[in-house]
This record gives structure tokens, C-alpha cells and sequence, in this order.
DNA sequence: GGTTATATCATTAAAAATAAGGAGGCTGAA
DNA sequence: TTCAGCCTCCTTATTTTTAATGATATAACC
């Protein structure tokens, strides 16, 4: 038999807040929303009251992970969500019981909170960090750009023969030989931002 | 006097959408609002059709400043307003006429809004189409998956001509040159989504 | 001192991508 | 019917990238 479930969402930004509820109660009539703006604002509603689930955008823990966890364990029946806009780091988000982004659709939105009630929850693994150097760094920053072998290296003042050394040990590294997935590599690891790579 | 306000939002969220919608029709009943997935969508909605203000999501120009710029000065009258959901580069932001933030509140969302000024239009919306052809699409999604032309041929059973004719047509209606730039489109797009990219 | 990682550059040959054309068949709209 | 767009394929020439090596110099670490 279905309750009301109790969401906790806690996010400052209006148009979020504002277009993620809109969507949820799309999804269903029994979610009552409850906005908050910090971790500390959601746990005194915690203590109130008992919720299902709590969506939160990570920057919120982001520099208070302990107390995150602490509260995390305090209500173990509570489903956690991560509310990602940008890209976080991995461990960051393997704290949660799932994720949404912004970027997701009516659709996923709904079949990721199907499958959450359903209880079938799946957390991707963290990924252990592959370490590049800093002159690789800058290699792998360029190319996400859309550079050249020959740009890379008159923009870095190496030749093009170096370049060439550097993606070798980035592929070797990071088991990513093609661009598009180093591409990929760079934006996840937050060595580039989608937003930056105007040129 | 006619005093609809036309408006299109260039934005791929769905959160984003709604909230942003939620949000202006709030301030006023007389906003007729208008998605469009791309900046190429917008540009033909515009030439059907008088709009008073464009809000852009900066992704969508990124790689496209060029084309961004052309159809701003082609439709002087519109106020252009980006849309910024993260840090973005000076540069890229001053193309606009304002900017509004996903942290602003209502109020100052209200505000801004207020203080933009401009005329008259009105009547129905305009449906929306990919400025892709399929095969170009499926051809841009083997291409963000890492593939060689080569390997894309083979899995599309067409030959590696056709795959670089299918990419040269892709880049010259995107702008887009690069492996990396056209992988950033792809999934911006959501023609592929990061978790499915693994190399 | 030996080891390891880094950063730089090189050679050579093969493979792949790009540039810049052309071209035929097919479809749907004006 | 004409025309535009799409999908398919082609050639030729050039440029770029990759593969598989080797090499030198510097610095850090135990």
C-alpha cells in the first residue's frame, strides 16, 4: 500500500528547486517536498519528522563530508540522492544511494526514482585515479580543446614529437586510446570544464 | 498595444526548463515560452516567427561563437540573456545582452526581467527538428564512442567514404572541426551519455 | 649508487584522417 | 516536374597520427 512519501531537497537555487519539483509531483501526487538550504536545515527537519528521501546537491557536503556521513548513518532508511549540475569527483558521489543530474530527462528522472522506491538501487564503482603528470596534464588539456599534435606543441613550446610521448603515457595510463574518450577523461576528472572549452 | 513577450529558452535540462518556466510565468502570464534544443533550432524558430528575448544556456555557443554572433546581429531587436549554471569565461558571457544565474532567487530573477524593455508579437509555436540527418547522427554517436571512421563504417555497413563524407557534412553544419569539440556536442546533445562512453 | 619517473627529442614506416572535388539514386515538397 | 536534401560511393593528393623503438638529461627516493 502506497504512503506519502516525504522528500527533503536541499538546494538553493530557485529554478532548480522550483523545476525539480515540478517534475517529481509530475511523477507522482504522494511526494510531499520539503525545500532546505544546508545540511544542517535538513537534519533539524529530520528530527522532526520522518522522510524517505533526501535529494542534495552535493556542494552542500562538499566541504563537510563528516558530518554528512554522521547523519547519513543516524537514518538508515533514508534514501539519499545526489543532485549533480556539474561533475564531481567520484567519491564524492559513491556517498550517495544514487544520483540525478540536470541534464536528465522527464523520463529518467522517473525511472530512477521507480527503481528507487523498488529498492533496486545501483551505485557505480569509484574509479581508482589514474595519475598524470603535470606536463601530461597540460598535454590532455589542450587536446579536450580540439588541438592538434602540431598546436599542442607550438602552444607549450615542446615539438611535436614530445606531444606525441605525452598522449603515448596518457593512453598507457589511463587505458583511453581515442580522443573522444580522453575527451571524456579530461571533462570527468574536471581537468576541463564543458563551460571553458570555447576557444 | 500587443503585450505578449515571446521567449525561447535554449536549454537541454529538463529540471532547468521547468524551473526556469515555473519561475518567469510567475512573474507574468503574458510570456509565451518556446524550448529549443540547439542554437540551430532557435535560428530557425526565428525566422518564423518574432521573438523578443532569447535565453542561452553558454553550452550551446561554446564551440559556436561564430554563428552565435551572426544571428545576434541579424536579430538586433532580441535581447539575448545566457543562462549560467557554472563558472563561465568572461569573454563568453560578455556576448550577452544580460545574464541571469540558476543561484539567483525569484526576486532577483523578478528584477531582472523587469528591467528588460521591448515590443509587441504573438501566435502559436513551431515544432522542433535535429539539424542532423539520422545518419549523421548515428555516425556522431560511434564518433563519441571512440571509433576510428574505419571501425564506424564497418558497424554501419557502409564504407569509410561514406563515414568521412557523413563527417565532413557534420562538421560543416555544426562548426565543429575536432574530434573532441563534436564529442562535447554529442553530449551536450544527449546523443550519448557520459556512462556509456567507456572505451 | 641504483632505481624510477619525468620531460625532452628523434627515426621510420604504416595507417588514418582531411581537403576538395564529382556523381548517381531516392524521396518528398513546391 | 523540378528541386533540395539525404545517402551512398568514388578519386587524388596531402597532412596527421600512430606504432615501435631508442636516447639524453634531470630530479627524487631509498
Amino acid at each position: 500500500m502506497n504512503k506519502y512519501k516525504n522528500i527533503i531537497i536541499i538546494e538553493s537555487s530557485s529554478i532548480i528547486y522550483e523545476g525539480l519539483a515540478n517534475i517529481l509531483m509530475k511523477i507522482s501526487q504522494k511526494y510531499q517536498l520539503t525545500q532546505a538550504g544546508s545540511l544542517e536545515e535538513a537534519n533539524r527537519l529530520l528530527i522532526k519528522k520522518r522522510y524517505d528521501i533526501v535529494i542534495v546537491n552535493p556542494l552542500f557536503i562538499f566541504n563537510n563530508i563528516k558530518s554528512f556521513n554522521e547523519i547519513k548513518c543516524q537514518y538508515s532508511s533514508i534514501k539519499w540522492v545526489g543532485l549533480i549540475y556539474s561533475y564531481f569527483d567520484l567519491k564524492l558521489l559513491s556517498l550517495f544511494d544514487g544520483t540525478i543530474s540536470i541534464s536528465d530527462s522527464h523520463e529518467a528522472i522517473f525511472s530512477f526514482f521507480s527503481k528507487l522506491n523498488s529498492n533496486e538501487n545501483q551505485q557505480d564503482q569509484v574509479s581508482s585515479q589514474e595519475i598524470l603528470s603535470e606536463r601530461e596534464i597540460d598535454v590532455l588539456k589542450l587536446l579536450a580543446k580540439g588541438m592538434a599534435n602540431k598546436e599542442i606543441a607550438s602552444r607549450l613550446n615542446i615539438s611535436t614529437n614530445t606531444v606525441i610521448t605525452h598522449r603515448k603515457n596518457i593512453s598507457i595510463k589511463t587505458g583511453i586510446k581515442s580522443i573522444s574518450g580522453l575527451t571524456i577523461y579530461a571533462v570527468v576528472q574536471k581537468l576541463v570544464s564543458i563551460e571553458n572549452l570555447s576557444d
